[in-house]
DNA sequence: TTTTTTAACTTGTATTTACAAGTTGTTTTG
DNA sequence: CAAAACAACTTGTAAATACAAGTTAAAAAA
């Protein structure tokens, strides 16, 4: 059984409490001294767990008041290092499989840079399609290294977060990540795939996201209807 | 004279030695330990000074061995809570005033909740056009809230950062924010500053950033032509 | 000379303790 | 009954200490 620190385990049963409603909005969490006492670790750790809430903008601290929930963002919030699912509350959020995750070599003009290791190890590439309300709202494409993923590609995807998959099965966690935006206007095919009007821009991000495995990182590309629902990101 | 705590030392010390080039990407910081002893401060002290410099994506670090200085990234990073000019670095970047700060009341149809004490003391709106490589890239409509501010219509903004100016003149730091992006079709307007091709979109952003005064929070709006240059994050 | 082992560094995690500063509720006083 | 003072809570800052785990350089052994 892998080790994980105390202060991520307090994180973990923080955030699922919020993100289940056992806390919400505009509530305070229990003090620093409680969660103390009540999870038998000290305060300094207690103050790591949060902070990293904190950084995440799921709640907001207040000296002398206590830890507040912040209202959980209406729009998709992907500026950070959440998964799509976390982000929007999977209760909303449909993904079809347009390419099931195969085994392909590294797109000759890829937009990062890929270290040796990956380079060699080719890639495992899928294609998504995600609904916000029934409707299309992005569509986003992931090359993955062909490192530490056996069967992989044997793997049902439907409605379930990548990010879970790679945690649960393959030990494989993000950690950090950085991605770049522009608004574009899309070509005929992402115009069909998310039903844009005639005109209509979308934006387009290249993610790279960084693991807790060298020389593993996933490298996403999407494209997103903004005309219903905005990015989000707070810091 | 304000008591600003160690770790907040710390990290600017830190940080404009990063800027300065003093540490270059690739180099290590000090470590921990050289760090305590050199400033007279704990090592659980510089950890927290470290941490912000990883959380603005300035350095990553690797256990056993080091600090180590990322890549400036050459894309506008504003997804974070940098201003425009550290993020882009003051050399590319030029600002002009189209229209300095005056006074005026709230826009009956702005994007954000107001507190009640926001509302009642109106706003002091300004507007700067922004140029990387004497192109213009990005246009910013500021709304601040006409507290705390004595006489700062009088001031020139002239290729100043209007977060150094709250800092230095008014004890105002920027703490934490949020903000959603959207891509669209311009207006002409837009299309004019920012010398736009027909049809070519922009990202438009809207900001709120909240900083350590209470009923205090800087409202952005930004159009954004994201032709040449993304807009860059990390996380 | 090369390989293996050891030592000395690094960051990561965590405990214990203490005081500062802010907020809120209770008690006391007028 | 209202206001002021006090007490009890909260988070913020910081020191001191210790061990775990990763990396690298130096020393020892083959």
């Amino acid at each position: 059984m892998e080790n994980i620190p105390q202060h991520r385990k307090l994180y973990e049963i923080l955030r699922k409490h919020i993100e289940n409603g056992v806390y919400g909005e505009g509530d305070l969490l229990p003090s620093e001294n409680e969660l103390s006492a009540t999870h038998s670790i000290t305060r300094p750790t207690v103050r790591q767990a949060l902070d990293t809430l904190v950084k995440e903008g799921l709640i907001v601290k207040k000296q002398g008041k206590g830890s507040i929930v912040r209202k959980t963002p209406r729009n998709i919030g992907i500026l950070s290092i959440s998964g799509t699912a976390s982000a929007i509350g999977v209760r909303y959020l449909k993904t079809d499989i347009l390419q099931k995750p195969i085994v392909k070599s590294w797109p000759s003009d890829f937009a990062f840079e890929l270290s040796e290791l990956e380079q060699e190890a080719g890639c495992i590439y899928m294609e998504r399609l995600r609904y916000v309300d029934n409707e299309p709202v992005f569509y986003d494409v992931n090359h993955l290294p062909n490192l530490f993923l056996p069967r992989i590609t044997q793997r049902s995807f439907e409605n379930k977060s990548l990010f879970d998959i790679l945690r649960k099965n393959y030990q494989i966690e993000i950690v950090g990540g950085e991605q770049q935006l522009k608004a574009i206007k899309p070509g005929e095919k992402i115009g069909q795939l998310l039903k844009l009007k005639p005109g209509q821009p979308v934006l387009y991000m290249e993610r790279k996201l960084t693991t807790n495995k060298e020389n593993f990182n996933i490298y996403s590309t999407i494209y997103f209807n903004s005309e219903k629902h905005a990015i989000f990101g707070n810091f």
